[in-house]
DNA sequence: TGCCAGGCCCTCTTTAGGGCCTT
């Protein structure tokens, strides 16, 4: 049986798995949020600006044009890590193509600050909603999260906010309530992340 | 500095190419 499930989201500053920096990092389990922002190193995409909405001025980060409070990015992950030691731990992380992407960003940081071993200790592995919902539901015209918020709950959100990310997707999971096996199918070991 | 990917899946496949999903 899969234990306590987080959902998470990454916003970045793009689609480089190898080299992207975080901006945002959020989760969210039951009612329990967490949600950071940190100041990216790395100038964003072009396309990571028009998706996210997120700029850097003068050494300052804004959303929308308005300033947020950042973090270092070490402090955002040793948050991240406490958070998830408030659960029944080990924890799976489940995020919408976890495998492909916000499993290699994280685990690529935590390496960088030598932070993986603990985050193994509290995290078992990610769980791929994307791949899972793929398998379980076939024949759909998409299988982005936007998409599949109005196919199987009805509403638009506020999608590329990581907290609003991670909310509808534990929504829509919840919604799905997929079998153990199916879980099990597509988590994957957090060791095993790149 | 500026720019920026990539592994899986499908099929009009396997001597390959294209689309998806994430920012």
């Amino acid at each position: 049986m899969p234990g306590t499930i987080v959902f998470f989201d990454l916003e970045t500053t793009g689609l480089d798995t190898t080299v992207c920096d975080i901006i945002q990092l959020s989760a969210i389990c039951g009612e329990r949020v967490f949600n950071t922002y940190t100041l990216p190193r790395r100038a964003l995409t072009e396309s990571a600006r028009n998706v996210t909405g997120f700029t850097v001025n003068d050494g300052s980060l804004l959303l929308h044009g308005d300033p947020v409070d950042t973090i270092p990015l070490r402090d955002a992950i040793t948050s991240f890590i406490t958070f998830l030691r408030g659960f029944h731990y080990p924890v799976v992380l489940a995020a919408h193509n976890a495998r492909r992407f916000d499993a290699p960003v994280l685990t690529r940081v935590l390496r960088q600050f030598s932070l993986l071993q603990e985050f193994q200790h509290v995290v078992s592995g990610f769980l791929d909603t994307f791949l899972l919902s793929k398998n379980v539901f076939r024949g759909l015209g998409s299988y982005s999260q936007e998409y599949m918020v109005r196919h199987f709950l009805g509403k638009t959100y506020n999608a590329h906010d990581a907290v609003e990310d991670a909310r509808m997707l534990q929504e829509l999971f919840n919604r799905w309530n997929p079998s153990s096996w199916d879980i099990s199918r597509f988590t994957y070991r957090s060791s095993l992340a790149f």
